[in-house]
DNA sequence: TCGGTGCATGTTATCGATAACATAGTCGAT
DNA sequence: ATCGACTATGTTATCGATAACATGCACCGA
């Protein structure tokens, strides 16, 4: 298990060829003899060779590799998106390289610093607001940068996502149609969640459009909340503001989490109280009853991510045209917790 | 965007120094005046400089990562592993490099090839079944391989986990022990999932050797199996052996969708029908009633995953001393759904 | 004044794979 | 028999950072 790595140089001693015939076996297209080619790639097997990638990247100047950020793994959405954009770049035979930045800004810096030493060939993040040096180091890059996920008013690039303040306009519209004005927020307690924060900024502005009290807003603990801080808020929502007819929850985990409070307190949803989410993660269709949700579609911004990508490698002439901005449509889906 | 990346040379001919000097400016141990450390940091600064960590990996044959694989982002056990683990790393300098499999072993293998191409410092793999040809490559790799989530009968070389089986033998004895005695299990329907599949191994002997009947099996599914085919898989195990008097679902997930499914036709949970799960998820300590689960304590097998890493690393003679196997305790919790 | 000591910096060779160029051998057309 | 075209393989230089060694200069004690 201690011995060291083998490189080509080892292998070619064995097949009595140059390194040079060697690499050219490793790879498709040149020209090597098949003989040749079978019998080395035969002996690099039995030796337990494996290709050295860091020294064909230094001197390809290419990694093939692309790098995201999320801020969480083990979060349904983004792992759609990722997953998604693998799929799609691994057609195109591009790895990803996966981060995550646990919500922190100062993280999130470390993070890119890190996976821009190993030289990506282009970088995808997560939200639209990073720190002031997070933005030069992407910009500096001279790879594409995408922000994905939300609608950044100064994008550093291209941008992939949706406007998380319109998902909540959109959900109050929902409500407001329903003939409910007294309505909640629940959410994180601070920016963490930039996304979160945006869609609570959301709800006060659709709220104040339609001239209803914007003031219901509950916290809940440090980003991301849980099922459980989700259940926690329900109780003080019920607890101080009694007469709220609907509350908006952050996210669909939340949302169940509410909804458990309320079915222990017996309070009838959505007899009593409606309560929407957001995420159209799997417990929104399964729980009873299901819940009111936005599906921001994960994986469609992964594919859309991954094949803005590949366009602007393919094609560098391409990217002089300027940053581009792809909007993903989301949809309400209306459930029984509504 | 879109101009090639600047290299240490262009920092040392701005700051009128060798590329040497540059170098030194970056390590903290080494020799260099504080100002000209400082004044050539500053100059990196402002040109935008990154760090090439592919060009010092390949001189110094040191990479500071840690390659692992899980079978899936976004499930809360292996999301805490890896957390635990990076974190107890980042402690020591060392990053980790994240990998997921889908769950499928063919995927694993050339994810471990991708991987191991990169020259990390250890590899931790979930699981203990994996191809021969990856088998061959992690003992060919020449450095610490760790399995975990798992007791393999022939582990590649080192081991931290807890046997899959012995669980299950632990819920059975649990069921047993308040008097139920037809006990059905709900499982993914291939080995993809290798701990699943462990599980319901498990499942079976524990069954046998209380002389029970062990074929109340129910397949739900390629694995993971989600909270709604747990679901489909209760309507199919109430419609063909309404006499169950228990069940154990391979997840804390697909036991939550168990649950809905006897509320939606009106079973009581425990009292006409007792549900187990596994994994100690949050849905379980939430959810209405509670579900009796088992907690496999995946932060502690990170961390001491980490530690077992850092200890080889630091002291390499002590690699010698062959394998180690780590065995992680596990804990049943028992709640109200049974 | 001179050799010694130590600090700050420069020079050279190197990690492993590969692009670019060079060369040896084969085959067919004339 | 000779030349050109092509195939299979070898040689050299290189990617960017750094270990190891070299050098220049200040400062100190005898």
């Amino acid at each position: 298990m201690q011995q060291t790595a083998k490189t080509m140089k080892d292998v070619a001693r064995t097949a009595g060829v140059s390194v040079m015939t060697v690499s050219r076996a490793f790879k498709s297209d040149t020209s090597v003899s098949e003989a040749t080619r079978i019998r080395i790639r035969k002996i690099a097997d039995d030796l337990g060779y494996v290709f050295d990638s860091t020294a064909a990247n230094l001197r390809t100047q290419k990694t093939n590799f692309v790098a995201v950020t999320i801020p969480s793994i083990n979060n349904a959405n983004f792992a759609d998106t990722v997953d998604a954009l693998s799929d799609r770049l691994a057609e195109a035979g591009m790895q990803v390289l996966l981060a995550y930045s646990g919500y922190d800004m100062a993280k999130e810096e470390e993070l890119i610093e890190q996976l821009l030493r190993r030289r990506p060939e282009a970088i995808v993040v997560t939200g639209g607001r990073h720190s002031e040096r997070a933005r030069k180091m992407l910009k500096n890059a001279g790879i594409p940068v995408i922000e994905t996920w939300d609608l950044p008013k100064d994008p550093i690039c291209h941008v992939v996502g949706f406007s998380n303040a319109a998902t909540m306009h959109g959900m109050v519209d929902h409500l407001v149609a329903k003939t409910m004005t007294r309505i909640a927020f629940i959410g994180g307690d601070t920016d963490g969640d930039t996304r979160g924060a945006e869609r609570r900024r959301g709800f006060i502005a659709a709220m104040q459009r339609h001239g209803l009290d914007p003031g219901r807003l509950i916290g809940a603990g440090r980003p991301p909340i849980s099922m459980r801080e989700g259940a926690g808020a329900m109780g003080r929502l019920l607890d101080t503001m009694p007469d709220t007819q609907a509350v908006i929850c952050v996210s669909d985990l939340s949302a169940f989490g509410a909804l458990t409070e309320c079915q222990r307190r017996g309070v009838s949803v959505p007899d009593d109280i409606a309560i929407a989410g957001f995420g159209a993660y799997e417990i929104a269709g399964i729980s009873h009853p299901t819940i009111t949700t936005i599906d921001p579609q994960p994986r469609l911004i992964g594919t859309r991510a991954a094949e803005l990508i590949l366009q602007l490698l393919n094609d560098p002439d391409d990217a002089t045209r300027g940053p581009r901005t792809i909007e993903i449509d989301w949809q309400l889906r209306s459930a029984q917790s509504t």
